[in-house]
DNA sequence: CGCCAGGCTAGCG
DNA sequence: CGCTAGCATGGC
């Protein structure tokens, strides 16, 4: 198999872009950078290093697993892939994303204000939604970069092998795949105490007895109740799958940085319950694009922003 | 060595 | 309901 490639005018999309911020700011957890420089340098933007992934079938999208590679240079993202990956980029990186109305649309506050001229450009992602939920089943106290190898890991352990152009890239694994592991597998792949969880939630998709994509029927607050069906998923973890896979920008995922900042910064926000808190501090950061708000605000601090 | 990391589950009151 | 002990692993 053979790449074929093009370029993305970045002059055509509605507001910046920064590939940089929007692949190593840890919602995605499954690029990989061709130089094996993921997470090294938070503190610098506009890279051109290239990026690449396996995509499995996107519904409306595309049919087949794709083998896409990416870097931005000179205002354009380049790319080669296995297929035409202009549809497949606009998805995943939500390039179709209006970022100059989402920032007008974003209220007036200090913190916010920083965060996003810091990340200029960063948008969020649409991960394909198994690999999405496993990966945050993974991030359970877990740091970004370890959250990373461990969804390399179980690609490279378990995923099927695609060569192009004499290079070997691993797809993310199937719930198939998954499930047929055992538990005290995938505890020596590292993943700790959440193998069970990985493991379970793999086999209820598998069996048919659950989808992640179930969720896009519901409105929001129920959409959160679905994924808790899974094992592994609690509230934290469904808002992540919620805001980086499914479309909900307006779910704001509770982590300890978002804790901090509203005991920081918000502290009325804070209402004693994940559920209420939830509510007052989207409303808080805007409501319908509170997501986008709170993923500048966890990639400012975590970077070391106050 | 101790502490912490994009939390969750099970079991208690 | 709300609360919390226990949970694996690796980097600093």
């Amino acid at each position: 198999m053979e790449f074929e490639s093009g370029a993305i005018p970045l002059a055509d999309l509605d507001g910046p872009f920064d590939l940089q911020a929007t692949l190593e700011s840890g919602q995605s957890y499954l690029w990989d950078r061709a130089d094996g420089r993921m997470y090294e340098s938070m503190d610098v933007h506009g890279g051109d290093a290239w990026y690449e992934t396996v995509v499995p079938p996107i519904a409306g999208v595309s049919d087949d697993r794709v083998v896409v590679r990416v870097r931005q240079t000179d205002g354009r993202l380049e790319w080669e892939a296995t297929a035409d990956a202009v549809p497949i980029l606009t998805h995943l990186l939500r390039l179709d994303d209006d970022l100059t109305a989402i920032l007008d649309a974003t209220p007036d506050d200090p913190l916010l204000e920083r965060a996003y001229d810091a990340y200029e450009g960063m948008r969020l992602v649409r991960d394909p939604p198994f690999a999405c939920l496993v990966s945050f089943i993974c991030s359970a106290q877990m740091r970004v970069s370890r959250i990373h190898g461990m969804q390399m890991r179980l690609a490279r352990e378990y995923g099927d092998a695609v060569t192009v152009a004499g290079e070997t890239y691993r797809a993310f694994p199937t719930p198939d795949q998954l499930a047929a592991r055992t538990e005290s597998e995938l505890r020596d792949q590292s993943l700790g105490y959440r193998a069970p969880y990985v493991r379970r939630t793999a086999e209820m998709v598998a069996d048919g007895e659950a989808h992640p994509t179930e969720a896009l029927e519901l409105p929001y607050e129920e959409a959160r109740e679905s994924l808790k069906r899974f094992v592994g998923v609690g509230d934290k973890v469904a808002d992540c799958v919620l805001l980086f896979s499914l479309g909900f920008l307006e779910a704001v995922p509770l982590d300890t940085w978002i804790q901090t900042a509203i005991a920081d910064h918000y502290p009325e926000c804070d209402a004693g319950t994940y559920a209420e808190t939830s509510r007052a501090i989207r409303d808080r950061l805007g409501g319908d694009y509170a997501g986008y708000a709170q993923t500048y605000v966890f990639y400012y601090l975590r970077a070391g922003g106050e």
